[in-house]
Formats: C-alpha cells, structure tokens, sequence
DNA sequence: CGAACGTATTAGTAAATGCTAATATTCATG
DNA sequence: CATGAATATTAGCATTTACTAATACGTTCG
C-alpha cells in the first residue's frame, strides 16, 4: 500500500534475495530466453519459475515480450546487470565472512 | 547448511532486503554509531534493532567494535557504501515500475 | 473448431521471517 | 560487589514467502 520511497527500495532488493531468482536472473543475463528454456536451465517447475518471472518483473528487473505462444524475459536494462555484477564483486570479498555466520536463527542461516 | 556460492549470494542479498535493515544501513552509512543512537534514529525497539545488527553482521555487511560498554557499528568497507549508491542509483530508473506492480499477491506489496 | 503446447494463475500448505516482551549479559562506577 | 546502563539473547506469535498440484488462459495449427 504505502509507496515511499523505502518501500519500493525494498521491494526492489527482494527481488534478487532468493536462490530461484537469482538462477533466473544468471539464466537470462546473457541474452533473453523463453520460460521454458528457464525452467529447463534451473531444473524448476513451470508454475514456480512462472511465479518467479512474475516477481522479477514486478520488481523491475525484468521484461517480457510475447513471440507466439513463447515468452521471452530479459534483463531490464544494462544497470540490472550491473547490479548482478556488482553482488559477484563484492562478494569475493565478503563471502568468507557470509559463511560463517555464527548465529543459526535469524539470519537465515 | 550448504554453502554454496549461491547460498551465500542469497544470503548477503537478504541481509539488504528488509526495512528496519535499510533504515539501519541508512543511519550508520556515513560514519559509526552505537545501539542507542541507531534505535533512537531509526526509531526501533532495542531488541529488535540489535537482531538486525547481528543479521547484518552475520551478512557481512557490517562490522563493529567495542569501546567500554559501547557496541558501534559501521559499514563493513567502502565496497558496501557502493552497493547501496547504486541501489538508488537503479532504483531512480525503475521506480515507476517497481511501484506499479500489479500483482497484490506474491510479489510482496 | 478442437487438440496440443506454452505460459499464467489459484489454492493450499509448510517453512522462514520479523516483531514484541521478557530476560540475560557485560561493562563502568560508586 | 552491587547497581545501573548498554547491548544481546530467548521464546512465542503473527505474517510473509516459496513451493506443489491443479486448473485456466492464449496461441497455433490440423
């Protein structure tokens, strides 16, 4: 409901904060591709990959465009992979410490 | 559990994916603060502002350090400050798009 | 048209997440 | 060493989230 600015900051972040999105957003990041050549690449269910690209694209990261009875979904724009370059970046630097989180609650661990 | 590269990717993301965690990330982005000054700016619960401080840390997003019976806490490199610039950054591009989703679903809205 | 294919949607459920309230810990100081 | 201040942790609960299975929708083509 409420739109500030925040909100949609945080709606944006979820959008790569899960494991089956963020296989999508690798399968697509180098040229578009139709659903199922997705759920084929990240061994998914159609109706859970369906739901996913839907979220992405809500989210603004994707788009779509209907060829036929296929639909292809790519990258919205150069930035969002930039932003998908930039988490492998800073990663290297912080994955040791990511992995080792201490506590086992919170945290999703 | 398992920890693979994605795992972790997954993980570090979350730890951004959230309200009270940006609000945090927001507060202590230009220089350290303690506890109490973050709860006061961001106008949280003790408890539940220091659980974030933990998911935060645990994300390896950021660091803290000690000083009598003060805990602050600060960004934990400049790599991260980057993330976040480019969040707005993006963001200032997708935002109607992010705001107009239209599934209430899903999708979190 | 109707069957087949590609995709989207819905409903239901189990698990993850974030919050509050209460309690524990740690440090500084009288 | 007892008290208070700053922070951390725990437990319990309500909500959100992601999944599966089933079904609906839209397009192509015989």
């Amino acid at each position: 409901m409420a739109h500030s600015s925040i909100d949609v900051k945080v709606k944006f972040i979820r959008g790569f904060a899960d494991k089956t999105r963020l296989q999508i957003l690798d399968s697509i990041k180098k040229h578009e591709k139709t659903v199922s050549q997705i759920v084929e690449e990240t061994n998914g269910s159609q109706s859970n990959v369906s739901q996913h690209l839907a979220c992405l694209k809500g989210c603004g990261i994707i788009i779509s465009r209907q060829e036929g009875k296929f639909m292809y979904y790519r990258l919205r724009h150069n930035q969002i992979r930039g932003l998908l370059d930039m988490f492998d970046d800073v990663l290297s630097h912080v994955h040791d410490e990511v992995t080792s989180c201490k506590r086992n609650d919170q945290c999703f661990d």
